[in-house]
DNA sequence: CGTGTAAGGAATTCTGACACG
DNA sequence: CGTGTAAGGAATTCTGACACG
């Protein structure tokens, strides 16, 4: 919805943005890294975000990490975002005793 | 700068965002509304500000707006724009004495 | 005036593979 | 493991033109 979130390049201008190689995008989905969507015939759409996420790979490659270490950085990151979430709903729920179904509407996403 | 200025999309893309055909979109460029860039190929590439203001075309159009109107209106929202930065640097003049270089640095861009 | 379409060509992307290391 | 590259094919885009109205 937002225009970060988009998946709106191809990825010769994802390239052009991230100073990565066809070739490298590529790679990096296979292992995982990212997740670009598809047009009706095959061609690859990525959002700005998609591109912060590159250049941050693109780092931590040249830091000399490996595809599936920097994964595992990946999913820590993800499970501590939702650990905060868990924590917030937790507090409030304790507080106020509100309903998951609205306090839901209030962190997630 | 930002994302929503920068030229990254592909007519087909912008097509699906706004609805319009490719033909329409090319059309539109013609009379001066939208102004995309190219890539070294001559491909063009679209920014979100170029989709929404395709969106707003095609409102207007449907309005039964004519192109050369349209472009009328455009040209006039701009040069409203305009006079609001000029009073505005005038009224910081007067009351400050600000120079122009300064003053130009809070209210232009 | 605004838009669809067929036409021919060029730019872009896709996949699977070989290569190096 | 990560990346370059040549190969063949398919998807995407480009331009100029004819058509309708």
């Amino acid at each position: 919805m937002d225009y970060k979130e988009k998946k709106v390049m191809t990825i010769g201008i994802v390239s052009e943005l991230t100073g990565l190689s066809n070739r490298q995008i590529r790679y990096y989905e296979t292992r995982g890294l990212i997740a670009p969507s598809r047009s009706e015939g095959g061609t690859r759409k990525y959002s700005f975000t998609d591109v912060e996420k590159l250049v941050d790979i693109a780092n931590k490659m040249e830091d000399g990490l490996q595809t599936f270490e920097i994964k595992k950085l990946d999913k820590q990151k993800r499970s501590e975002k939702e650990v905060r979430r868990r924590m917030i709903r937790g507090q409030l729920n304790a507080a106020f005793g509100l309903r998951e179904q609205v306090i839901r509407g209030m962190t997630d996403r």
